[in-house]
This record gives C-alpha cells, sequence and structure tokens, in this order.
DNA sequence: CTGTTAGCGCGTTCAC
DNA sequence: GTGAACGCGCTAACAG
C-alpha cells in the first residue's frame, strides 16, 4: 500500500530465505573464490534476479572487501584532451561496472587534504590524470588501491604503479619530422613548465630527431598550457635571434595562441613564414580558420587500456604493473606545408 | 617497525578509550543534532585530532545515515562549456568535503541501468546536469537523495528537485537585442533538438523580444549541438528565403560551425553580411580568428548556487526546493556591429 | 547528559 | 559442501 520501492533494500537474507539455503551460500555465490554446488548457485541466482538483489557496498567494504569505486585524481579539467579524456573513461569504467569518483584538486596541498579522506574507500583502483603531483603523494595515492594507474603522464618510472601513456617522446618525434619535411630550418619548441614530465618527454623527441638532422633548435617555456601563454610566449619567441620558421607547441591550446600571436599579431604566414604543429588533436584545431596540423593522442586506446588493466585485475586477482606505450599520429592540416622541395 | 600508517584505522573506539569516555559520546560529537557538554566536546575533538580520526563512511551509511558522496547524472561532456561547469562543480563540492561521484550516461537506458546501482550510497545529493533525461528517470534519480539538484537543464517543472539554472529565455532576449542594435531584419536561430528545453527556452526568449520589434524570424533545428551540425544547418538556412542576416546559434559550438560556413563555405563576410551571436562563451568563442558576440553563463555562480544548496541543506536540515534563475550577460566581440545607426 | 545494548548487511572463520 | 556465529565501525534507542 505505503510500502514504496524507493529504498526496498533486498539482502542477502531475503535472498537465502525465498531460496531456502543458507545466508553463506548466498554470499559465496557472489563471491570469487567460492564453493558452491553448482545446482544450489543457479538458484540462488534465479531468485537473487527475480527479487532484484545486489550486494550492499557499504557493508561490504565495511567487511574489508574493496568497493566497485574507482578513484580517480584529476586535475583542472581546462584542457578540452583532459575533459574528453576523462569523458572515455568515465563511460568504460560504467559499461563495465565501475563507479568512477572525482578527486579533483589543484595543488600537492589539495591532495594532501584529500588522502586520509580517501582511504575509507576501499576503492579497487586510483587513477592519476592530468596533473603531476609530487612522486611522494603519487606514493600515497596509489597506496590507496590494489590497482593503481597513472594515467597519461608519460613513463614516470618513480612511481610504483601501473602506467598507462601516450608515447609522448615518439610524438614529439612526428611533430620534428613534420616540420623538417615542412622546410623548416630554425625550429623552436614551446613546453610547459613545473612538474610536467610529458612536456619533457614531447620536446626530448622534438630534439632527438633535429639533433639526428644536425638542426638547432629553440626553446620557450611557459608556465601554463593555455592560449593566452602560448600567445605571448609566441611573441617572445619571435622576436629572438634567429627567428624560427618552425614551431613545435606542447599542445593544442598554446599553438592557437600561437596562431593569433603570428597571423593577428605579427602578420605572418602560416605556413608560409612559419609552420606550426601542435599536441592532442583538440577540436579547436580543426576549425576552418585555423587547421593545425597536429598530434593526436588515441583517446580510446588509453581509456580502454586503463579500464581493460581493472578488468584484468579483477579476473585474475592479480596485475604485473607493466608500462603500456600508445603510439599517437600524426594528422596533417594546414599549417605544414609537404614541400617535397625539401630533397635538395 | 612494519606498523604501515597506510590502512591504520583509528576507530571511535581508541578516540573514546583515548579520552576516556564512551563511544556514544564520540559519536555524538560528529553528529549533528547532539547532546553532548561542551568540555567532553571539546576533549574529544582534540583527541580525535591528534588520533588524527575520521568517521569511517562505509559504515556510517550501513547505520543508516547519508555518505558524503553527491551523485552527477551527467552526459557527454563534448561541450567545453559542461566540461567547465562540471569543474567548478567538482572543486566546490571538494571544498565543502563533499565526493563528487559521475554517473555519466548517454541514453535514458543508461540511466536505467545505473539506477539499482546508486540506491545504497545514500548520497547527500544528485545534481543531474548536462543530459534532460525523461522526466520519469529524472523523478527517480531524484528519489535517491534526501536534496536533488537540477542543474542548468532550464525551469523544469515537471520534477521535484531544486532548480538551479541560467535564466536562458532571458539569454535568448539579449541575443535578440544585440542582433537588432546590430541592423538585422531578418533574423534566424537555430536551436538542438530532442529533450532540449534549455535551447527552447533560449529561442523562446528571441523570439519573444523579436515579436514585440515585429520581426519575423526563421528557425533551424538540428539533431545535436555541435561543430558540424552548425555548419552544415548554417548552409541550409543562408539557402532559405529570404536570406538570414543575422543568426542566433543556440551554442558557441554550432556557432563555430556556422561561422565557418559563413566566411569559408560562403564567403561572406560577418558582421557584414550576416550577424552572429553564440551561447555560452566558451574559450572558442574568443579566438582571434572568431571573436563571437556571445551569452555568457555564470559557470561559477551556478556551482556556487548548486553547492550552496547542499550545504544549508547539511546545516538546517531542511530546504524548500526553490528555482534559482542566474542571469546571463552579454559580451561583445566582433561578430555583432553596434551600428548605432539603427535607430532611424 | 551519559554509558550500554542492539542492529545496519556482508564476509569469513569455524565446526558439522 | 553447508550453516551458525562473530566482527567490520558506526548510529540509535534505551536505561541510568
Amino acid at each position: 500500500m505505503s510500502k514504496k520501492s524507493a529504498g526496498s533494500r533486498v539482502t542477502a537474507d531475503d535472498v537465502a530465505r525465498a531460496a531456502g539455503v543458507s545466508r553463506s551460500v548466498v554470499s559465496r555465490t557472489f563471491t570469487k573464490g567460492a564453493s558452491v554446488s553448482e545446482k544450489r548457485r543457479k538458484l540462488v541466482l534465479a531468485v537473487a534476479e527475480k527479487l532484484g538483489y545486489e550486494p550492499n557496498i557499504a557493508a561490504r567494504v565495511l567487511a574489508g572487501k574493496s568497493s566497485n569505486v574507482v578513484g580517480i585524481l584529476i586535475g583542472p579539467l581546462l584542457n578540452p584532451f583532459l575533459a574528453d579524456l576523462l569523458d572515455k573513461l568515465s563511460d568504460r569504467l560504467r559499461e563495465e561496472g565501475f563507479l568512477p569518483t572525482l578527486f579533483k584538486v589543484g595543488t600537492d596541498g589539495d591532495v594532501k587534504s584529500v588522502l586520509p579522506f580517501i582511504a575509507q574507500y576501499n576503492m579497487v583502483s586510483t587513477i592519476v590524470m592530468g596533473i603531476s603531483p609530487s612522486a611522494q603523494i603519487s606514493k600515497v595515492f596509489a597506496s590507496q588501491s590494489p590497482i593503481p594507474i597513472v594515467l597519461n603522464l608519460g613513463v614516470r618510472r618513480d612511481v610504483e604503479a601501473a602506467i598507462v601513456t601516450t608515447d609522448h617522446f615518439s610524438g614529439g618525434m612526428l611533430a620534428a619530422r613534420a616540420l623538417l619535411d615542412s622546410g623548416v630550418t630554425k625550429p623552436a619548441v614551446m613546453t610547459r613548465q613545473v612538474e610536467t614530465e610529458i612536456y619533457e618527454e614531447r620536446a626530448a623527441g622534438f630534439r632527438h630527431v633535429l639533433d639526428l638532422a644536425g638542426v638547432a633548435c629553440a626553446r620557450s617555456v611557459v608556465t601554463e598550457g593555455s592560449y593566452e601563454a602560448g600567445r605571448a610566449a609566441t611573441l617572445a619567441l619571435m622576436a629572438g635571434a634567429p627567428r624560427p620558421d618552425g614551431i613545435f607547441f606542447g599542445n593544442d591550446m598554446m599553438a592557437l595562441g600561437g596562431m593569433d600571436a603570428l597571423r593577428l599579431d605579427l602578420g605572418l604566414s602560416v605556413p608560409g613564414d612559419v609552420a606550426v604543429v601542435g599536441y592532442d588533436d583538440i577540436p579547436g584545431a580543426a576549425l576552418g580558420a585555423y587547421q593545425i596540423s597536429t598530434i593526436r593522442q588515441p583517446v580510446n586506446k588509453l581509456a580502454d587500456k586503463a579500464v581493460g588493466i581493472i578488468v584484468d585485475f579483477d579476473k585474475q586477482g592479480t596485475t604485473d604493473l607493466t608500462s603500456s606505450l600508445i603510439a599517437p599520429v600524426f594528422v596533417r592540416r594546414k599549417t605544414t606545408g609537404s614541400t617535397g622541395a625539401e630533397s635538395v
């Protein structure tokens, strides 16, 4: 009559009673390494299904088991690429029955304040992405779950976790080749400062190729990877000598700012006067008025791989903290010319 | 020696023992409507502080109390505006000690699959944003928490929840005035289809002003609010008669696509041939090559208001599901001319 | 105001 | 294999 089905908790006891077995049998049915006769197992499963039973997570956690919660330690979402990665990651997580919970932070201080707090969740996995916390913080965060994952933060060997990342070194190499193919002889690279290994990796790959080609490279380092920073830093870069004729921007946001500096502020033509390569392939890079050649990060693969690790662990009960390097791909648009004429 | 402080659970019992009181006193100290002598309260608080005690959430939930988890029912993050709102919301939530947990879905079907699952979390609040689930689904989702919030989904009177939203009707009015001020006489509006009340509200406000001015208005409806859709729909719109000389795009993504259609595909000038107004004020709208005049949604206010409601409820133990309409503001850039000549 | 007692729902020994 | 009994940490209802 007034029995709202809202909080109508169906407990293991209910199922046990309805199935005519003890509660332990029900519990075992829902446990991995159980030992239940196939007959009863099926029976219990059927009854549970009919009653709409789901093991209560709070109780499960309290009893010492891990929850289905996946903690995501993440920084500001200001880069569309990061939002996209989070989007895909959440989808995959949900599909597999996990629950993504955001621990959004700005600084190491934030992380610390959040740390004591999260221990109690007994999360299956903790994923760090979009920020580069100090090695120590990472370590602590990782220790909060059986299967810590560091997502797209480059190859960090200082943290004991499964590494899943785009191969940024390789991405930098692609950028260098694109610029070289464009006939660039005075390249520059713009990276982001502070705890951002991935930008270093990109720059390293970039310079590796240039070194091999015997080409010198200018460098600009900005404090934040934003449009504004990219625009300002480009102006500074272009004022230097020798004036660059090709720039590799650490991300597309900066590249967008760079384009405006180049064309609007300085009245130069791209790629005529200066060739440009970005990184990430965010929607803005494909805009008609920009058409920036860029290095695309395979977002879906990153998400798949990360979730795959969690799923595997769930099945096999073990993991071998391996590193997965995912290859980026160069997307040719209008800011690099394939001169072809470059060969003599 | 090997006592890792990692999972070193400090329980209420530990605190009670150390403080020389009973566990109930400790519990009461951490409960709202408690009745503890001020002396003991201080004592307990001090001891708890020293020992680093935090009430265990799983146990708390199991005992029937609500957790500090705030469930966020959200759709795809493809619009930067939405990512920004989520970003700000998460920040505010964390500052207040709440834990945002994502229930990311694409369809009503997804929502259903997630529903039984979430009941057990006893969340303080559930926030719906970025998607417009059917009234029924919204209702069920809302029933999962004492304080349901519908964030920036317009004024939905069919769901029993606190409404926090930009005043989209008013936003549409601003857009109309901007276009009219620009000297536009044959305006058009592009909205998004399917369960997206907010686009309807924007269009309604837009047409309200036009009606008052006795100006007719063309209309285009696209299935998704993306760059591509906006570009294609703009071409169709411009092929009609009379040819619009001003377009109000339901969001900046579509406006970006529209700009490319107008200038690149059709070779028209903006605002010379056609004036443009977008909505949201995403970073892309401010790009040097676009400079789109747009209606900015006050993201911070939206987030503040939503979290404020939760905090208030936490303090006062009650809420009065009111609607909060937050005023958007017009951002003048280069796609609308302030002709000034319009006044005869 | 305080201490005691009894569950919340589940996983897990232990005997059988 | 199975069932009974205990404990995870906390809140609530009860007696003092």
